[in-house]
DNA sequence: GTAACTGCAAAATATTTGCATCCTT
DNA sequence: AAGGATGCAAATATTTTGCAGTTAC
C-alpha cells in the first residue's frame, strides 16, 4: 500500500517536471491554468481534446482563458489540432521534437461517429497524392470515421 | 456569338437536367433553393464551400432554410464534409455512385491557411493504417494544410 | 517594475428549435 | 389534400475582443 502510494507520488513528479519542462522549453510562463491543461493532456494521453472537454473536466476553469491558452499552446508548438468533423476543435498534445513551424505529426487521427471522441493512431501515415503546382503543403492530416470498440 | 450564346444555354440546360436528376434520385422535393444550392455547388466544381460561402453567393438565401438544405443534403448523400480546421464546416459535392450509407471520397482535399479555401484534389488516397481491434472505419478524408497558388 | 496572463463583461459569430405559412407532389 | 419545405423569431452555442486587475519573472 505505502510502495503504491510512493509510486503514485513518483509518477506525478514526473508529470510535474515534464511540465515544467515543456512550459519552459517554449517560453512561456508557468501559470496555474497552463500547469492544470498540460496536466489534463498528458493523462489523457492518445485522446484529443476540445475546449468543452477539458473546461469540463477543469470545472474551475474559465472558458476564455482556456480558448486564449490553447490558442496560444498551438502557436507555440505544444499542441496540435487534430481536425474532424465534430463541429468543434480539438487537441492533442505535440511531439517533443515538435516546434513552431515544423511538426511532425505523420499520425492519424480516428473519429467516432457515435460518441464523437478522437484518439490518435500508432503509425506513420504517407500520402501519395500530389498537389497543383505552386501549392505547399505544411501539414497532413489523416482522420479516419467510423464506430470505435466501445460503440461498436 | 450567337453560337457562342447557344453553347451557353446548352451548358446550362444540361446542368439543369443534372439538378433535376440528382433531387429525384434521392427523393427530394424541388425547390428553389435546393436548386440553387446544387447550381452553386456545380459551379463551384471543386471547391468546398460553407454555409456562409453559399449564404453570400445567393444573396437572397435565408441563412436557416440553408442550413437545413446543407444538412438534409448531406443526410441523403449528395454532399459531404469536407473536414479542415477552418472552424466552419465546409460541404462539396458528392460523386453520382455516393449513397447515404456508402461514400466513395477517396479525394484528399487542401486547405489553405491564408485565404481558409478548400479544394478537392485529384488522385486515390490508400490510408495504410492500422486501427485497433473493434473499430470500424467507414471514410476516410486526407487533408493537406499549408498555402495555396494564389497566397504563394 | 514590467510585461504577460487572467477573468469578467460584452460583442460577434455560428447553429438549432418552434411555429405559422407556403409549396410540391 | 397532406406532408414536406420555407422563413421569420428566438433560443442556444461557440469564439473573439476589450479592459482592469493580478501574477510570474
Amino acid at each position: 500500500m505505502v510502495a503504491v502510494l510512493e509510486q503514485f507520488h513518483y509518477i506525478i513528479n514526473v508529470m510535474q517536471e515534464d511540465i515544467q519542462k515543456k512550459l519552459e522549453k517554449h517560453h512561456l510562463r508557468k501559470t496555474n491554468m497552463r500547469r492544470e491543461v498540460l496536466e489534463l493532456f498528458l493523462q489523457s494521453k492518445g485522446k484529443a481534446l476540445s475546449n468543452r472537454d477539458i473546461e469540463q473536466a477543469l470545472k474551475s476553469a474559465d472558458r476564455i482563458t482556456l480558448y486564449r491558452t490553447l490558442k496560444t499552446f498551438e502557436e507555440k508548438g505544444l499542441i496540435h489540432q487534430a481536425v474532424d468533423n465534430s463541429g468543434t476543435a480539438k487537441y492533442a498534445l505535440c511531439r517533443d521534437d515538435c516546434t513552431v513551424h515544423e511538426h511532425h505529426h505523420e499520425h492519424a487521427h480516428f473519429h467516432c461517429t457515435n460518441c464523437d471522441e478522437t484518439i490518435c493512431l500508432e503509425g506513420a501515415i504517407n500520402p501519395q497524392v500530389k498537389v497543383p503546382t505552386g501549392f505547399v503543403v505544411e501539414q497532413t492530416h489523416l482522420v479516419l470515421e467510423g464506430v470505435c470498440e466501445k460503440c461498436g
